[in-house]
DNA sequence: GGGAAAACTATACAGATGTAGAGTTTTGGA
DNA sequence: TCCAAAACTCTACATCTGTATAGTTTTCCC
């Protein structure tokens, strides 16, 4: 079915291509990034991309700025605060959303090496992933000095690196929960008087 | 000045290929991937890449299957048995040494989403690295099952990804000494709670 | 030492890709 | 209403890329 039945309405090219680098990466690869292929997917001229982003690490650079901005905003790390299997199940479902997404954020991630531009992006980010996590330990009375906000997102980011690749969601699940374990056994050994395993109802 | 200088041995053309790939990747990602831009750089004609490996899909899973080979023999984790320091700077040491290599098996981790070859292989490898955990986790007394050892695993593989990128080195160094902690949490919070306690025969 | 097989090169070409330039459509404001 | 700017398309072309074919060099082994 060669769908090239309805133009798109004007002013919306941009955005259309914005969205169809996130499907053509997921789909091929940064490999099959193209003019063409890219332009085709969003339903324009290939010569738009140029017009408005000037070259392809243009365009992928504006796709990351995009990206980077929903996810921050959606703060997919937002019910973090309790670190249960409610936790993790919420986490899956906001990768699950749009494993598209994520996946380009991974790609954009090995390319930080190669553009300051996108590096500078995904610094922020990290940052702010980072900055949520240690949000949540401080709240639970942890100590967050040496890392421990770091280690903790990267075991997550690890998980959901491997839940869009090559792990099965279950063990996936049952590790993130782990790690909120892990972060129980940081109460304990940093309070080691500590009997009550149960975190304090929300207060 | 053409350094056409002096051609290989005969016979070696197929590991310069393999070897010239990591150097592609590394230096401009999978998209420069080409069988000019591989060939020029392992010194060989262009269409040698043909004869060997078909195409530059059965390139990049040749030379995955040589670095799957490498990393599981070299097994970089060998020295996690303790948690402590000294582990935290073998283990960065041993990325340190060929960031190329693992900046490689990162980018074929995410290709593994397109291609069956790429996951069998990044599937054994990460079976690999997450038995060797296990077992580290294991001569600890620690009960693995809940896939604890996933967990710890995604944290290493979380921060080695850092590493390789956006974070700095002792950032990194400090967070690695963190799971550490972890694990040692991860000890404790066994013994306190008592809650699934399965004892893992030390034979 | 001779011949087949494997490794490798040379060349040529079609199709894909990036890019330039000129033209058309739509929008929005004076 | 009109016009300038922005969004967008069309066409053309040089370069890059993959691939086929034929030929050369080296190795291996009987």
């Amino acid at each position: 079915m060669s769908q090239h039945s309805r133009r798109l309405p004007y002013g919306d090219g941009r955005d259309a291509l914005l969205a169809a680098v996130i499907d053509v990466v997921a789909e091929k690869g940064l490999r099959g990034v193209t003019y063409r292929a890219v332009a085709a997917r969003a339903g324009v001229n290939h010569t738009l991309v140029t017009h408005h982003f000037g070259s392809i690490e243009g365009l992928l650079a504006a796709t990351m700025e995009w990206a980077v901005q929903r996810s921050i905003e959606e703060t997919g790390l937002a019910g973090i605060a309790d670190f249960d299997e409610g936790f993790a199940d919420s986490l899956m479902a906001t990768v699950s959303a749009e494993p598209e997404l994520q996946l380009f954020q991974f790609e954009m991630l090995l390319e930080s090496r190669r553009n300051p531009k996108i590096l500078a992006m995904v610094e922020r980010l990290y940052k702010t992933y980072v900055g949520t996590v240690e949000e949540a330990l401080s709240q639970r009375g942890l100590d967050t000095t040496g890392e421990a906000s770091l280690a903790i997102f990267a075991a997550l980011d690890g998980l959901m690196l491997q839940f869009l690749t090559i792990t099965d969601p279950a063990k996936i699940r049952s590790a993130v929960i782990q790690v909120g374990k892990l972060v129980s056994g940081l109460l304990n050994s940093s309070d080691a008087s500590g009997e009550s395993r149960r975190p304090a109802t929300t207060s």
